[in-house]
DNA sequence: TATGAATGAGACTTCATTCAT
DNA sequence: TATGAATGAAGTCTCATTCAT
């Protein structure tokens, strides 16, 4: 009823038969991650799906193969998006700890504006394996070039390439288990990360936790 | 098959019947595990699970209200095992960075010899959400008490209460995703943790990553 | 409804449990068979089956892996009880063509007290191509022993074995279309085959067509 | 791809639009036949039939009422081709036996060049049952003015006109069946049909089985 | 307490047909 | 007339749970 209104945007004038067809696919995206998001891959039906797009359940398999297919693409749909917002989002000039409490921030500001994405993207590994080891393939490789550069540019000192990819692992985990513990309130809403937490973040990255 | 044989050990004499029903309930657990393990929580049917232990699918609720109890009883179950063998593992007389990393050795130590703990945990956040929770409750207080005894020994410093959780979790957090990462070969079959993944870690908790 | 009335049987007192689930079987297959038989096999539903054998769709799923698994096992089920009565009705002492006769007369019989049964029969090599070539060998093979014997008695005489098998098969092709264009009134209900048609095959098994 | 190209002929320069529709309509009928040669009529979807066709969905409803309708129209359309094939292939003057082995050699000839239509014809009985019933009014007319003209000419007596009619029945049905058994090889291709099965159909039909 | 057959809701998917462009 | 996206009915199959024995 009324949740379709938020995928419906106001519509340009003609659509020609093409575009039609794009929105409709973008439609049923939209709608498989708002249900992924709030109920779970495993709840996510085609019924509920098609149902939320507005479209018969047999358009569904116009535009993916099967469940499965989409349950696939609908993390690096959303995946790209998260990546070009903290991309955008990350402020010019920034270096060391500060860049990289800029990335922190960006990513948790993402999921305050996307709250059904921490879900997309944690049970990603049990329903859509693939897909997640893909988002993790460009995550690492991202992180490693904004490492590299921090190594060349001499923030970063004493760990070789083996040990840089561990610590970004260490990195996104983090992450995530912030997210997963503080990034809702006590009714799981979504809300923002408290500071401390943050702060106790950078300080494990500047000092360590053995002083 | 022999498969049920590693669950079905060698049964005292006489077993009262207290004891046959307590068996039983241990061999759907123990059951549960191994599916769960193997398949994932997803996959673990009722009809799996009552077959692995020798039983027919109607024993199974005189043990378990439902699917969901035995999997929401199936994380705290593991979950105690585990945490007696880190208890059990770590030498005595450890302090500071080398008491950490043992227990890091620990936890490793145990997902190598049980390769099904992994996915437990990992999936029990979607499918066992309560015991998930529960099992982080019990997790986040014994490394809060070992890490105030840290801070009472003057092994850590400049971090408060509220931080202090903080960190606790990007330990966890660290410890689940290099598990994720590391602790399997190419063929996802369980292997043991790279030496320098652990020297990565162990450098991030003592010096930072920023120097 | 009173449809079901013809499957079930009087029930002896008891059924053991075992026993009831091969009665369920039974009567799976009887009202797969008289599906079938009415509707054929591209109508045969699990829901139409299930509803004549008074079952749950479910039950259906206990007793048979498949929709098709059940058609598989039609022409089995029902291709023994044909050979048992064609088997019984032959009476003892018939030999060469009268023999022939009887083997025939005995098929249209059954035909006319199964009238499902030609359907199943001829519909297999479209919806259950391993039952009917298997259906088929066994026929063939029969045939190819009555036959064999009556070379040996004499009664045939001027075909080596690869022409045998060749005249089989223009034997059961014969039956068969005889069957479809004779063996049932102009509504298509099942009816006896007119002397005439017999007659004619006779003639052609004794002296040929082209005198 | 290049399937469709055998459909496809040279276009002569122009085609008014009834020359363009009626090659559309040919374009469908050709590859419904080729479908349901190779797949069957269970599997010809109308997606099938208008993709090798090189035509939209849509455009096949222009042209036929609906599925069942070209289904029903493609047994006419095959079996005049068949028809004319075994008129054409027939030397004038041949009589008795030797035109009846020759109107057999032209039939597996003509199943040899068109290897579908064994599979249209079969399956016509279950799926277009109007349309084989047609197809069997018009064969058996056809040999019926054949056997008529022989027992005038004298090679055949002994056959009432009833009887006559029986006897084609067996002789297509003998047609029908050796092409199911013999005109494959063990993979199923079609391939012509040995010379010691016609020898045995000449034998029956020129001195009978029991001699 | 143990058994295992029976249940039925509900999921995914296919596909002939319609219809606006 | 051609297009191809949209439709929705209908079918197969799974599985947690119940219950009579």
């Amino acid at each position: 009823m009324s949740k379709q209104s938020a995928l419906h945007r106001q519509p340009p004038r003609r659509l020609s038969r093409e575009e039609k067809a794009r929105e409709t696919r973008r439609l049923l995206l939209e709608a498989a991650a708002e249900v992924v998001g709030n109920d779970g891959y495993a709840e996510a039906s085609i019924a509920k799906i098609t149902q939320l797009a507005g479209v018969a359940q047999g358009t569904f398999y116009n535009y993916f193969d099967s469940r499965q297919d989409i349950l696939d693409k609908l993390l690096p749909y959303m995946g790209r998006e998260m990546l070009d917002h903290i991309a955008q989002s990350l402020p010019r000039g920034l270096a060391g700890p500060a860049r990289e409490e800029a990335r922190l921030r960006a990513f948790f500001d993402y999921l305050d504006r996307h709250p059904g994405f921490y879900r997309i993207l944690y049970e990603a590994e049990v329903f859509a394996p693939k897909a997640h080891a893909e988002h993790f393939r460009v995550l690492v490789e991202g992180y490693r070039n904004a490492l590299d550069r921090a190594v060349a540019r001499g923030e970063i000192a004493g760990y070789d390439e083996d040990e840089l990819e561990a610590v970004i692992y260490v990195l996104l985990a983090a992450r995530s288990y912030i997210a997963m513990r503080y990034a809702r309130d006590e009714k799981g809403h979504a809300g923002p990360v408290p500071e401390h937490v943050i702060k106790a973040y950078m300080k494990v990255l500047t000092k360590g936790l053995f002083s």
